[in-house]
RNA sequence: GGAGGAAUAGCGAAGUGGUCAUAACGCGGCGGUCUUGAAAACCGUUUGAGAGCAAUCUCACGGGGGUUCGAAUCCCUCUUCCUCCGCCA
C-alpha cells in the first residue's frame, strides 16, 4: 500500500510515476483522494457524537445517585446513538470503498528506472563466455529425457500438462542444487525457515498478489471447511508475512529467511513453444529469500541479495547475466528489481532463475510490520526478497550448456561433491 | 470426530452492565537514588491505531455482528489455544 499520506500531498507526483509502470492512476488517484476526505469528515463528526455520548454516560449513574430525573439525558443519549449507528454505517462503507482502492494500487517505481516495459531492460552486467559447441547441442527437454532425469510424460499422466516427475539421478541433482543454495546461504547468515505451502488470504493480500492476482494460484476447498487456502505461488508469500501486524525491535534487524518450497503457478494461458521442458510449469522448486530491514537500510540489503544470487550462478559455472527491469516490467508490489537471466543455448536467449525485488514499505503497510526504533519511534520496516534460485530453471541450464558431444552431461564442480560423481550418460 | 475450558499491555493476571482501561496487582524493560562497582532496596517510567495546525478528541479487552441510553462484562458467530476421550503417519 502507498501511503495515504503522500498521495494527498503529492497526487500529480503519484499519477506520473505509476504512469512509468503502464498503470493509469488517473482515475484512482481523483477517487482515493475523494473518499479520504468524505472519511476524514465522517470520523471528525462521529468523534465528536462519541466525545458527547462518553460525557453523558458518566452523568447517569451520578444523578441517579443524587435522585434527579434522567429521562431527558436518556432521550438526548438516545439520539446521539442514533447519530453515531447511521454515521458507522455510512462510515463503513466508504472505509470499505477506499481500501478496496487503496489495495489496487500498485507499488511506486524508484525513479532512477526507465519506463515502459521488458524492451526497456538493462542489461547491467554479463558473467562467464557464451558456451560454443562444435557439435549440434540437444536442447534440454531430450537431454533430460534421453539421460532418464525428467519423465515428462508420467508426469503429464499424474497430473496434466505443466508438471514433470525428477527421476534417478535428475531427482539427486535437483536435491544437490538445493543443498548447496542452502549450505551457502547458511553460510552468509541466513535462518532457514520451512513453511506450510497451503496459505490463507491474509498471506497474498500482505505481499500484494491479494486482491489483483486471485486467480493465478490454485485454490484448495475442503468439504465442511469454510476457509480456502491456497497453494503458494513463492515462499515470498509466507516468509513476508511472518511478521504480519507485529512490532519489531530495531536490535532484531534484519532479518534473514531463505526457505526452500515448491512454488505452485496456474500460468493461465502463458505457454510458448519456446518455453518447453521445464521453463514454464505449474510446479516448480525454488530457494527463496527474504529480508526485513530498516528503510534505510533497504538499497544495501537489496544489493547484497543480487550479489548472493549471482554468486550461486557464478559458482556453478555459467554464463549470464544481470538485468534491471524497467518500470512497467517490475511487479505489481516491487519498488524494483533485478533479474539474473541464465543462457539456454537452444532457445539462443537468457531466461529468468532468480528475482530479487525491493517493496520498501508497500507490503510492510499491508501487513501491518513495524520496527520499533532504539529512539521508540515507530517505522514501517522495508522488505526485500530474491529467488536463490529457481533450481528448475537451473537444471535445463546445466544439461544445455554442460554438455558434451556424446550427449553426457558435466555436473558442475560444486555439486560433485554431493553427488558423489562428474558426468552423467 | 466427541465433551469441556480459555483468549485483557512484553509476560502473568484482576476486573461479571455505568462514576476503576493513559487497565489494579506481580514480573520483566528503561531512567534515577544509594554504592568504589554491582546486587538488594527504594522512587519514577513503560501499548498501539485514527482524526486535528494545535489544544484535544476517538478507537482497540482474540476477529466480526447483535442487545442496551451505555458492553471487557449479556447474546450470536468465526478464529486460535488448552484439557480429557476417540482415531491416526
Amino acid at each position: 500500500m502507498i501511503d495515504i499520506k503522500y498521495i494527498r500531498e503529492n497526487p500529480d507526483e503519484v499519477v506520473k510515476r505509476l504512469a512509468a509502470k503502464g498503470y493509469d492512476a488517473t482515475a484512482d488517484v481523483e477517487n482515493i483522494l475523494s473518499l479520504d476526505r468524505e472519511r476524514r469528515t465522517l470520523i471528525s463528526e462521529t468523534d465528536a457524537f462519541k466525545a458527547e455520548q462518553n460525557r453523558m454516560t458518566k452523568l447517569i449513574p451520578q444523578y441517579k445517585k443524587e435522585g434527579i430525573d434522567i429521562s431527558p439525558v436518556l432521550r438526548k443519549m438516545k439520539e446521539l446513538s442514533d447519530s453515531i449507528k447511521k454515521n458507522e454505517e455510512k462510515l463503513r462503507y466508504v472505509e470499505e470503498r477506499f481500501s478496496s482502492s487503496m489495495l489496487v494500487l500498485p507499488n511506486l517505481p524508484d525513479p532512477d528506472l526507465l519506463p515502459g516495459g521488458k524492451e526497456n531492460n538493462q542489461p547491467l552486467r554479463y558473467f562467464g563466455e557464451v558456451p560454443k559447441f562444435d557439435f549440434e547441442p540437444k536442447n534440454h527437454v531430450d537431454l533430460c529425457t534421453d539421460l532418464g532425469l525428467i519423465d515428462y510424460k508420467r508426469g503429464a499422466k499424474l497430473s496434466g500438462s505443466g508438471f514433470w516427475i525428477y527421476r534417478g539421478l535428475g531427482a539427486r541433482l535437483e536435491w544437490a542444487l538445493l543443498n548447496f543454495f542452502i549450505d551457502t546461504h547458511l553460510k552468509n547468515g541466513y535462518e532457514l525457515v520451512l513453511v506450510p505451502h497451503m496459505l490463507g488470504y491474509e498471506c497474498g493480500l500482505t505481499a500484494g498478489q491479494f486482491p489483483k492476482f486471485k486467480n493465478e494460484v490454485f485454490w484448495l476447498e475442503a468439504e465442511g471447511d469454510e476457509r480456502r487456502r491456497f497453494m503458494l505461488p513463492t515462499a515470498e508469500t509466507a516468509l513476508v508475512s511472518l511478521h504480519y501486524d507485529e512490532i519489531i525491535p530495531e536490535s532484531e534487524l534484519p532479518k534473514k529467511y531463505i526457505s526452500y518450497t515448491p512454488c505452485f503457478r496456474r500460468e493461465a494461458g502463458s505457454y510458448r513453444a519456446t518455453e518447453r521442458g521445464m521453463v514454464r510449469g505449474h510446479q516448480f522448486n525454488k530457494v527463496e529469500m527474504v529480508q526485513y530491514t530498516l528503510p534505510e537500510d533497504s538499497d544495501r540489503a537489496f544489493e547484497e541479495l543480487v550479489s548472493n544470487a549471482e554468486n550461486l550462478v557464478r559458482l556453478l559455472g555459467f554464463h549470464f547475466r544481470t538485468v534491471k527491469l524497467a518500470a512497467g516490467d517490475c511487479s505489481y508490489s516491487m519498488a524494483r528489481t533485478y533479474d539474473i537471466e541464465i543462457y539456454i543455448p537452444s532457445m539462443n536467449g537468457y531466461i529468468e532463475v532468480s528475482s530479487v525485488s525491493n517493496a520498501r514499505d508497500y507490503q510492510a503497510r499491508r501487513g501491518m510490520m513495524r520496527v520499533r526504533r532504539e529512539s521508540g519511534k515507530i517505522d514501517y520496516v522495508h522488505t526485500l526478497n530474491g529467488s536463490g534460485l529457481a533450481t528448475s530453471r537451473i537444471l535445463p541450464a546445466i544439461v544445455e550448456q554442460n554438455q558434451n558431444a556424446d550427449g553426457s552431461v558435466r555436473v558442475p564442480e560444486v555439486l560433485q561433491k554431493h553427488l558423489g560423481f562428474d558426468v552423467i550418460r
